[in-house]
DNA sequence: GGTTGCATGTAAAACGTTACATGATTTT
DNA sequence: AAAATCATGTAACGTTTTACATGCAACC
């Protein structure tokens, strides 16, 4: 069975402990969001057709009058998170202004290539900037996988990496001496 | 006026050079499509609502019995791409599956990790490669504006860093000597 | 007593892809 | 003669976001 785009993110979660969709769902928020978002429209009924589809288990845990409903993997929701993440994967998706306006700098005008490139840096300053952060929240809490930390650190130096780039064709643009740009073998 | 999204690729197009529905479609598809896709069933409507409104206009160029409409912006539509192109970036959203796989490789089990690492390795090089004769077929015909191939060479750098980022986490993760990776100031 | 957080859900709207339909021209 | 490419468009389907609706519990 195929999983949606939504699936894929639900079993993983419940892959590393039982949570109900509003944990689910804040999760993702400051984690997974920043590569593969999910909202509760898509969240609630996906968890309802992966119960009947016998690949999670709710169990009701309310707490007073309150109701809550605590989702689990089954056997078969393991197997099929399992052969998810041994399968190829496919989707690798982007849509990213910053880069749209680079592209068409040209056709905009003068000076548009040099505010294109420091919007763009000064994105990815504020993304790492704001990854540091939670990085920090992370580490105080200490319960985050490893996996996930893993993600958050290439979040991290992979926006270092692209606001240097940035900053060098920066350079190159306005004039000052030409950089070498670290080359690698093709 | 908000410009939707494929309105913005449509008019940086344009403000290249004019082009037909048809022609806006082949060099989105070897070009942005990479950051910022359009198909058909968005950009042949998109032109319409954009010459309703005033921000393109279309002429007749049939070719013997093919008929054949060439865009191009008018005064309004160069300001507005002008506009948009001066304003705040606000589109960033990524759904990127070798991403999710290293953040849920803890939930899934022993080598997880590697093979995620290995896969999200192999296909950045992959699509390094692509871009690569992307670029030899670009730079032989010689047309592409200096700002198109700047986010080319953006593409390739980008991806061979993280191919190079995967190899170094894989390094540490199989226990080889562990790699200091370079760091940089907060 | 008010605000924030926990908790679940749905409906409508917007967005986007895919497949289909059609037909001319150019290249092999 | 067939295949590829140029060219335009729509309908159906699926996905995703946004806004709405509801109510409890904990904290200040």
């Amino acid at each position: 069975m195929e999983l949606s785009a939504t699936a894929r993110v639900i079993l993983g979660m419940l892959g590393f402990w039982p949570m109900s969709g509003y944990e689910i769902k804040s999760l993702v928020d400051n984690s997974t969001r920043f590569f593969w978002a999910a909202s509760y429209g898509q969240i609630y009924p996906e968890l309802r057709r992966l119960a009947e589809a016998g690949l999670i288990e709710g169990e009701a845990q309310a707490q007073g009058s309150r109701k809550r409903t605590v989702y689990s993997l089954t056997e078969a929701g393991r197997a099929a998170l399992a052969h998810w993440h041994a399968g190829k994967a496919e989707i690798q998706e982007m849509r990213d202004e910053t880069m749209l306006k680079i592209f068409f700098a040209d056709a905009v005008g003068e000076g548009a290539t040099e505010s294109a490139l420091e919007a763009k840096r000064d994105h990815h300053h504020a993304v790492a900037a704001e990854l540091r952060e939670l990085r920090a929240m992370k580490e105080e809490a200490g319960i985050a996988p490893n996996s996930a930390m893993r993600t958050l650190r290439l979040g991290i130096d992979w926006n270092d990496w692209v606001a240097g780039w940035c900053e060098r064709e920066l350079a190159e643009v306005r004039g000052e001496r030409p950089r070498r740009r670290p080359r690698k073998a093709a």
